[in-house]
DNA sequence: AGCACGCCGACT
DNA sequence: GTCGGCGTGCTC
């Protein structure tokens, strides 16, 4: 007899562990680890769904307690032990309870039904064809010859519309395919959503500095050598045929591939460059996907139909049995940091699946975050640099503008004369613009001049923004009300919303240039399906002169005929409440900047500033990286923030104030009390969140900062452990 | 979580 | 006597 241990599929902490089952015999060549299957569970016996983890030949329970299993769940989608493995790893490391890990492993919940594609074909050849279709007619045999008649002119068709358009039955066909005259092909035929020809294989040659650092990578899987890499290669140096190689040396020896990629930048553009070369073996994943879609392409990676997936975060999880390479491209996104429980980093966490799988991590960037490049200077990862930009092309060149000059010499429009100047040239030159707005600051709320006071959401504790048409729209929760002109507080008429949106520089700009043709792309303008793609490529097509957007322009897309970027304010991220404001602001003009002369055409930026001397925003505008790793690094080394320490954020939510504030000061108490005498470590808090209500849930947070990480999953766990029965929820979230 | 058990007060 | 309130405890 063997036993299974199943993680029941109720998130509750106390549940939060395996229960051990037995196996019929009838059973035990389907359950596996990974499997779903059915038990009864509790003194009622309830019919319970759950994930078999292990298997064991002996019972480590009171045998005479132990239920066997009900039996296993048809069609349900199937996890590899290697990611359950995986699971464990985050569950530990990140908290929450197992099945919440579990689940975030499996890509898709429920088996969509396989869509069971038939097709009906001609087996006789023309002449004997047509003969029959004569003796049917004869014979008054209408269906069949309706069928023949059209089988003769379209030799496939599919079973759906032979059945439906053509009014045939299936003992019509079943009787024709006993007579050998047609012949019903059915298949799984999967979603493919690359829906492109498939192009020949294009060879790409690469150049010294990516040949150098591609064959590093192979020479070390050729000597079963498996790590980390990040490559940090220039905007436009050409990174992508770097992986392209890289994942062309794994599928060679029969391994497989995963690609993240920031969703954002997950364009048909970037998508083609793989497809190119790897053709139907590449499937891409994304959030827009249908249940179905995700559920085939899970399918296909399974079954070995690919060798290439490409996705965001969650594509980390691809069921791929021998996995060769990660790859993750702008490995400094935030949108690598999960928002939900367990909230995971993808980049440890692809560390964690690369060290269970035996491959190898390259994490690639222009920028890369402080954390990973601190990594590599430590000797953690391998370091592989890319200095100079493929082709032709050079960085180009940044001047800086301070806005405060222009204020007192009496301009007060969003653009500096220089910028406005530099458009005008551009646009002589039938070149293209791009204006990038960045927009991690608070653009477009409205206040009162005489008082102050900031026209803030109900619900969510944030300030509305002004949208055209006299709306104002709360970017939260979707709240809205009608503009006011008259201050609620202290009556003053002085209201009005005084940052600039990106829809107040798209009017500034037509108004300024009646005849340039102008596309803003925005959180607004991209929600429909597809609009983002379709914005960048009719910018691409030069269907338009200038770009206006927010930090979702500088990704993703080559626009050769861009040959001026402006950047408008490019210190309003600098000042959000986050230690790595500096940091992210610097990533973002760098990246904003690096959009200009990708082409053959030389590039020009104007980053406009009233902080012209911080050193993110000049060392951003020299490009210079390594000195801005070096000023910011020395910051982090004093204020004992990570990379340098280790960072443990909890987050209290719940409905009630009182409730968030009391858990918080509860656990921060505790902490307190643990860490009193011991050193290199310290809790700060309990404090709001930037947001501290969204959709009525009060948000509270307390951190930890502590130079060894063990110290810090060890406060997690006792968190765990003494809120266990705490009615409010508690996350858990690294660095 | 969800179900049974159990211990107490109010009711046909 | 017994019905049903909810507090407590367990689930392989």
């Amino acid at each position: 007899m063997k036993y299974a241990k199943v993680i029941v599929d109720i998130s509750h902490e106390k549940l939060d562990r395996a229960f051990e089952y037995s196996v019929p015999d009838e059973l035990t060549d389907k359950v596996r680890p990974g499997v779903m299957v059915e038990a009864s569970f509790g003194k009622g016996n309830r019919k319970i769904k759950g994930y078999v983890i292990d298997i064991t030949e002996t019972p480590s329970f009171d045998p005479g307690k132990i239920k066997p299993l009900l039996g296993v769940c048809e069609g349900s989608v199937e996890i590899e032990s290697e990611l359950i493995r995986l699971a464990s790893w985050m569950h530990r490391n990140y908290g929450g309870t197992i099945i919440k890990a579990l689940k975030t492993v499996i890509p898709v919940k429920k088996t969509a039904k396989p869509k069971e594609k038939k097709t009906v074909s001609l087996l006789l050849d023309a002449d004997d064809a047509m003969t029959a279709l004569a003796l049917f007619e004869r014979k008054n045999n209408k269906a069949r010859a309706r069928l023949l008649g059209a089988l003769i002119k379209e030799p496939k068709i599919p079973y759906e519309v032979v059945t439906d358009k053509l009014n045939v039955s299936s003992s019509v066909m079943k009787a024709l395919s006993s007579l050998g005259m047609i012949e019903i092909i059915s298949g799984r035929v999967m979603r493919n959503p690359v829906n492109a020809p498939s192009a020949a294989r294009k060879n790409i040659t690469l150049n010294e500095e990516q040949r150098k650092a591609a064959d590093r990578v192979i020479s070390d899987m050729e000597n079963g050598k498996h790590e980390t890499y990040l490559l940090r290669g220039v905007t436009g140096s050409g990174k992508t045929e770097v992986y392209i190689e890289l994942i062309d040396y794994v599928v060679s020896k029969g391994k497989k591939a995963i690609v993240l990629i920031p969703e954002i930048a997950l364009t048909y553009q970037t998508v083609m460059r793989f497809y190119n070369r790897f053709g139907e073996r590449v499937s891409i994943l994304n959030s827009r996907m249908s249940q179905g879609e995700r559920y085939d392409q899970y399918e296909r990676a399974k079954s070995g139909d690919i060798d290439v997936i490409i996705g965001p975060r969650s594509a980390l999880f691809a069921p791929f049995e021998k996995l060769g390479i990660i790859i993750i491209d702008e490995e400094h996104e935030t949108s690598y940091q999960s928002e939900n429980v367990p909230r995971y980093h993808a980049r440890e966490t692809a560390v964690a699946r690369a060290r269970i799988a035996g491959a190898s991590v390259v994490l690639g960037s222009a920028t890369p975050s402080l954390d990973s490049y601190y990594r590599a200077k430590e000797g953690i990862y391998n370091l592989l640099e890319l200095k100079e930009r493929a082709g032709n092309s050079k960085l180009a060149q940044t001047e800086i503008v301070d806005l405060r000059e222009e204020l007192k010499s009496g301009n007060k429009s969003v653009f500096s004369r220089r910028l406005q100047a530099e458009i005008k040239r551009a646009l002589e030159k039938e070149e293209q613009v791009m204006l990038f707005l960045n927009r991690r600051g608070m653009a477009g709320f409205v206040s009162c001049r005489s008082c102050g006071h900031v026209v803030k959401c109900p619900h969510c504790d944030v300030s509305l923004s002004y949208h055209r048409g006299g709306i104002l729209k709360c970017h939260y929760c979707g709240y809205e009300e009608p503009m006011i002109n008259e201050c609620p507080k202290c009556g003053s008429r002085a209201i009005g919303s005084f940052k600039a949106g990106t829809q107040k520089i798209e009017e500034a700009v037509n108004r300024m240039f009646p005849k340039a043709k102008t596309l803003r792309m925005d959180y607004d303008t991209t929600r429909e399906k597809d609009s983002y793609e379709n914005i960048l490529s009719a910018f691409a097509n030069q269907e338009a002169d200038i770009l206006i957007g927010t930090q979702m322009i500088v990704k993703g897309h080559d626009f050769p005929n861009v040959t001026l970027v402006g950047i408008l304010a490019a210190d309003m991220s600098l000042f959000v409440p986050d230690f790595r404001a500096k940091e992210r602001t610097f990533q973002l003009i760098t990246q904003a900047a690096g959009r200009a002369g990708r082409g053959d055409k030389k590039g020009r930026v104007i980053l406009q500033t009233y902080h012209p001397e911080d050193y993110a925003v000049t060392l951003s505008a020299a490009q210079d990286y390594e000195g801005f790793y070096e000023e910011e690094i020395g910051y982090r080394k004093i204020l004992k923030y990570p990379p340098v320490w280790n960072m443990l954020k909890i987050l209290f939510s719940s409905p009630s104030k009182k409730d968030a504030d009391e858990a918080s000061m509860k656990v921060f108490a505790h902490i307190k009390g643990i860490i009193k005498d011991a050193k290199n470590i310290s809790v700060i808090g309990p404090s709001d969140d930037s947001v501290s209500k969204v959709n009525d849930i009060y948000k509270r947070l307390v951190y930890i900062k502590a130079d060894d990480i063990r110290m810090l999953v060890r406060i997690k766990d006792e968190v765990e452990r003494i809120s266990e029965n705490a009615d409010i929820n508690i996350q858990f979230q690294f660095n």
